[in-house]
DNA sequence: TTCATTTCTAATTAAATAATGAGTAACTAA
DNA sequence: TTAGTTACTCATTATTTAATTAGAAATGAA
């Protein structure tokens, strides 16, 4: 995945937000397409890389390399590695990555019962 | 704002993860940036277009219309137009989008109590 | 020796999203 | 009659994000 531009409007914007209010930090994370869905197969116990692409069946490489990068570095998901040919890597939710998926389990109820999802992928204008 | 292509990878994994939780489809929503902003500067008092252009000082006309159309059409927020010269137009908060401001709450405390979050804007890799 | 396995990375391309800049309607005040 | 106000829309461009394709390291099995 590339850098971002670091001089544009676009950028700029995004750090007025975050500084503004953390939740824009947080969202920016969490929605990042897959990203729930990894942290949930894992809470659900598809523990290893290529368990979760099963489970994402068309997530891609890139994709669930990057998402699981991320969930670790902001401490929501550990990594142990086991020194094995081939490699065996398990993950598994921190505390406060079980304190998100509770989170996003009460905006998920809210989703279903209390708002009408116009179902399948909003088309601006 | 343009339209979306229906035949890409990327739009059929949309429709895939809004499907397998609904929980996609409502963060898809309300992760577009500046939307929960929108919505909290109305829950604050700002509801008129150009109090919200005052609050967000950096928010652009197409995307503040943008953001007041979607949380009007996911019955967020409701419109009450004035016919005045100039235009009157106000906005608040339905049930269910106080409903989910108090979530956006909670999930705001996580961030900032719970998780290390990096400060200023993810850079991948 | 060649192939397969797992967990990735790197470079490129495609698509979506946000920003920019201009313009509109309908009246009012100067 | 011209300028000013509010709440927008439209077309274009810039930027970000996701998908595609290829490949790598480290070993064991055939």
């Amino acid at each position: 995945m590339n850098k971002r531009k670091k001089t544009s409007t676009n950028y700029n914007n995004q750090v007025f937000l975050e500084n503004r209010c953390s939740l824009n930090e947080l969202l920016n994370l969490v929605s990042r397409r897959w990203i729930t869905d990894v942290l949930f197969c894992i809470e659900d116990g598809s523990i290893r890389y290529k368990n979760i692409k099963e489970d994402l069946e068309f997530i891609s490489d890139t994709v669930l390399a990057d998402r699981l990068r991320l969930l670790t570095r902001y401490g929501l998901i550990t990594k142990t590695s086991y020194k094995e040919t081939p490699p065996r890597v398990e993950y598994s939710l921190t505390e406060s990555g079980k304190k998100l998926s509770e989170l996003l389990d009460m905006l998920c109820k809210f989703g279903e019962n209390s708002m009408q999802l116009c179902s399948s992928s909003i088309t601006i204008k």
